[in-house]
DNA sequence: CAGTTTTCAATCATAAACTTTCAAAAACGT
DNA sequence: ACGTTTTTGAAAGTTTATGATTGAAAACTG
């Protein structure tokens, strides 16, 4: 990656969330610390961003809080990694499920350059798809205000009309007698449905996912291949003979 | 390969990705490093990019992110006036459907406090929507990027379990003789469809869209009811013994 | 406030990119 | 066909960018 288009990406970052943290352009760059470090002293010194612990913001941070809805930073980073460890499942070619929710949102700049068809019910998601130019089909159905999915009867039928690859599903609980469970039966149902339609399944969860259990069913362990991330604890232990399962 | 067509081929990635690698320059060319280098260095010296480490860019990357910003709120005075009276049409109880474009988006917010359901295919409406509090419901199918319009036979598909009591589009022509036009097939058919299973029609269009014809077909004039608003000069002439027109 | 973890700046060796040079190959003109 | 000019690719030596390491500083924890 050319150092301009880093210090181009780093500046993109900021101008949306307003601060960014140096992991997640480590992830985001594939540069290593050193180097992301040595972008942002250079773009401080031109005067584009203020250097903070940990990461960077915006010179002038009030005004952008106040216009932009905050990045919710809690496991930003790991979330990215399980993102981008999903989305380096996805190959060429491919006809890709992408579930409405913030982890799988973070695989869409991984998706970057792959020649594919992205369906999903993640009305958040369409913005960045465009951006990427990633060819994106909307399943239609009502409109969750708090989370922008689309859910129900409207959209089950719609994803009728389509075969996937590969589905990348947001889960809320792991439990290795109960499987994957999501606080929503309607988000639940939809989940279930591209399930249903796709050759192969992964399912995102952070390790803090990990032992809960949620309200509604979407799959047992094994129909899903669990992507998280290590933790010091053993809280993985259960799963760790699982055959499906990635750690990142 | 020709210097000529090599110095094209160069500038013609900077113009679509702003930087440029000397290794993709290589592949693409099948010439040696050598030679890249050279053509990178004539083509810098002409003014034409600027080198960087790796690569080159273009002269001010600045200049592809100002191109972003507002699009042209022409005639949006005119707009808000007539997406207001179209809103003033809308009763409590009833389903109605809102069009993707500018000016049904200008509807949304004299929607507030209607009890009404609303079934778009514009991504852009959601937000407003949702904002407002108003339920509703997305059609699927394919995104068209520039727009953010939903199209395609999983559009028409999915509004086919809808009926609408009325429906809100916009149009790009209005002419006595060809009736109501817009540039895009795929956006008319959508257009032509919601038109099919709603009780009663509107057509948005201000006064620079009137004896205009456009590419697309979507109804003859008795089919809708116009909605459009007053101009000096005498350009409603021809509509204004309908029946069904409304000029605010 | 002491101990722990995380982040930071500085340094250094290595790898990648760069410039210069030169000889071979291709294109050109007579 | 011959010599001349232009273009090309490879090689040498130079510069720049990068990633790993280390000890210091800052933030966090109990």
């Amino acid at each position: 990656m050319l150092t301009q288009e880093r210090h181009q990406l780093i500046l993109q970052q900021l101008a949306q969330y307003g601060t960014v943290k140096i992991k997640e352009l480590i992830l985001l760059t594939d540069a290593s610390e050193s180097t992301i470090r040595r972008d942002l002293s250079e773009l401080e010194n031109a005067g584009q961003l203020t250097r903070i612990h940990g990461g960077a913001s915006t010179i002038n941070t009030i005004s952008h809080e106040l216009s932009f809805p905050e990045k919710s930073t809690k496991n930003q980073v790991e979330k990215m990694a399980i993102a981008k460890a999903a989305a380096s499942m996805v190959e060429d070619e491919e006809y890709i499920y992408l579930d409405a929710g913030s982890t799988t949102y973070e695989m869409i700049p991984y998706l970057q350059n792959k020649k594919i068809v992205v369906v999903t019910n993640g009305i958040t998601h369409i913005d960045a798809l465009s951006n990427y130019e990633i060819t994106t089909y909307l399943t239609g159905g009502y409109v969750k205000h708090n989370t922008k999915a689309l859910v129900g009867q409207g959209a089950t039928t719609s994803m009728e009309s389509y075969r996937f690859d590969k589905c990348f599903l947001g889960v809320n609980g792991v439990d290795f007698n109960y499987g994957f469970t999501t606080p929503d039966p309607e988000e639940s149902f939809i989940k279930k449905t591209a399930l249903r339609y796709s050759q192969k399944s992964f399912a995102l969860a952070d390790f803090t996912k990990l032992n809960k259990v949620s309200f509604s069913k979407i799959a047992d362990l094994e129909d899903m291949t669990l992507i998280t991330n290590e933790t010091e604890d053993n809280r993985l232990l259960p799963y760790k003979n699982l055959s499906n399962i990635k750690v990142v």
